[in-house]
DNA sequence: CTGAAAGCGCTTACAG
DNA sequence: CTGAAAGCGCTTACAG
């Protein structure tokens, strides 16, 4: 009387074949009241819940998206995953959800690891990829293609050609470099990346055109890579500090996310810097902490929810079309001026 | 050449039976090298990845568990996931994470949307479900149970006979109470949490003990329930100082988690209450963001990850074992000794 | 409106 | 060491 019951069982109780069962199971139109109804007493009094994956087997459907995310402790990227995880349930499918860390490392073809899951569709996050790895990855994806759709969302390189929503860091970091520039900034950090991920070299051309837009030469000490965390943050801030005569500190960083930048924040505090008089803090993807920080964060709004919704329906749609993500910047009280206190510079 | 190949096609071509094939995908011993290579070339060539849902079917296993957890925004449950996707990878098994929403609301029987997916075994978090729903939930979860191995976690009722890793709200609540006291707070609040939630009410318990112990009253205005998110914690402060006196001001909160807590900091901080001489705030859950709040957030730390990961061990052990969860709090500079200014607090 | 039969792509005894 | 055959639990034409 349990799990162990099938549509044989069923069809059996109802005394009706299991053609019949498998309509009512579906809500096939054409099947009598009568029937219909013996059939359901059949199923409610086992208990009977149709095997999905049986269905999958026979059908080549399995209702269940792939999503493959870097990590999930960052906020960003659980607000991918809701985003798409909701739309996906408005559209009667869910979602699985691969950590970065479980499809990569497997020998040869890490993509093909989805594979074999049968997925109705995969969305792939290219971001924070070891540029090797990435490459390996972008490789792969193209016997993983024959399975299933795949969507990418992130920072996905021009020449792939893929449905893909991205964005443009280049261009984010030179809005954010000509809006701190026009506060008076010319001293300008970018911190945070791994030297070797795909969407810093992104970001990198961003800062580059930011200081070329605006005739400032680029000082290779500004630019800092470290991990993601608030920790990497904090200590690439404090590392930068001490390495340079107070005099050329820099009056603003643009973190790589809102983790670094929190980092910078406790960095810029035990250095006794004021924010944002002496210095300027933006960070990226407007996590739900970015209000509350002292003082609250300037960041990115990526519209993450948006923007994984976006992706289910480009891959339900079957469409290849690529689209930019929306964003937006985001005032708040860590980014202003450049007012740096000089009777603080001692090398002024 | 690709997603439509199947064990037949590699058979063919390798010029052996499909159990031979199947065989050396299984890697089982007994396979003759030459036999074995021509496979392998075989399966190369065509690109073959065998269906785990075919294979579902015939074993029995899917090698998946599935996670229930509220949502994902909270950092909390990430953790909790992460911990669990890592213990569950290097057991060989895949987590498929089911958000709260996307089981329940379905008619009758909430628990068994999961059964029809057949996984190896579920994870439950039980925590923040409106009683109705939580009650009705527990209730559909007998008829789940026949389908496939359950394990709970989070605040787990007694009387319920699951393998269970459950953490005590009451104790916790209590054994903070108790450490404020101790710094001399008398009047402290507890935030957060819907009345109706099974959870608040071990919370409400341990708050009740700890006013006992002491001998205080326990006064209904420093007790308000509201969402769990930063700005549900920041009304709900709001609420309470704008209709008290300043001398009834609480000297320290208990929030229902760091969420609310950062909303109460930033209450606090609009009212001109000096954190934490004026008022303590006590967290919970040490998400990442605590300590680089101002001032850093005292919290308790649930060791997530480890939660996460213990309850897939058990789950795959198929003990019907009950545990306690690890706990502990972390001091940081938002609790302190109770030290009012009282030049501030016009009505003393 | 209903049923008999084939088939989805594998694994698993059972023979040899 | 290898293969023929049954079977997992459904859906899907095809008949009637």
């Amino acid at each position: 009387m349990a799990a162990n019951s099938t549509i044989y069982d069923i069809a059996a109780e109802a005394g009706v074949s299991i053609a019949t069962v498998s309509r009512v199971l579906r809500e096939e139109p054409g099947v009598s009241p009568r029937t219909r109804e013996r059939v359901i007493a059949a199923i409610s009094r086992h208990n009977y819940r149709p095997s999905s994956i049986a269905r999958g087997m026979t059908s080549k459907k399995t209702n269940t998206l792939g999503i493959v995310l870097p990590k999930l402790l960052n906020p960003n990227y659980a607000m991918i995953f809701t985003g798409a995880s909701d739309a996906a349930r408005a559209a009667g499918c869910s979602v699985n959800l691969f950590p970065w860390r479980s499809i990569v490392g497997q020998a040869e073809n890490p993509a093909l690891a989805l594979a074999e899951r049968r997925l109705d569709g995969v969305i792939i996050c290219v971001e924070y990829m070891p540029q090797e790895e990435n490459a390996r990855f972008l490789e792969s994806l193209r016997e993983l293609r024959p399975f299933m759709p795949i969507v990418l969302i992130g920072c996905v390189p021009a020449e792939v050609d893929y449905p893909a929503i991205s964005y443009n860091m280049a261009e984010i970091v030179r809005h954010v470099m000509a809006w701190l520039i026009g506060l008076g900034h010319q001293r300008i950090a970018l911190i945070g990346g791994m030297e070797s991920d795909q969407d810093q070299k992104r970001r990198d051309v961003g800062y580059l055109q930011g200081l070329q837009d605006a005739k400032l030469p680029f000082v290779s000490s500004y630019r800092v890579f470290c991990g993601g965390n608030p920790a990497d943050g904090e200590n690439a801030l404090d590392g930068m500090l001490e390495q340079l005569q107070p005099a050329y500190w820099p009056t603003a960083v643009i973190a790589l996310n809102d983790l670094v930048a929190m980092g910078c924040l406790a960095s810029a505090r035990r250095h006794g810097l004021r924010v944002p008089e002496d210095l300027s803090v933006v960070g990226c993807d407007n996590i739900f902490c970015a209000p509350y920080l002292l003082p609250p964060l300037t960041s990115i709004d990526m519209h993450q929810q948006e923007l994984g919704a976006r992706a289910v329906e480009l891959l339900l749609s079957g469409e290849n079309k690529r689209e930019d993500a929306r964003w937006e910047m985001v005032f708040r009280a860590s980014g202003g001026p450049c007012e740096p206190d000089m009777r603080e510079r001692k090398g002024e």
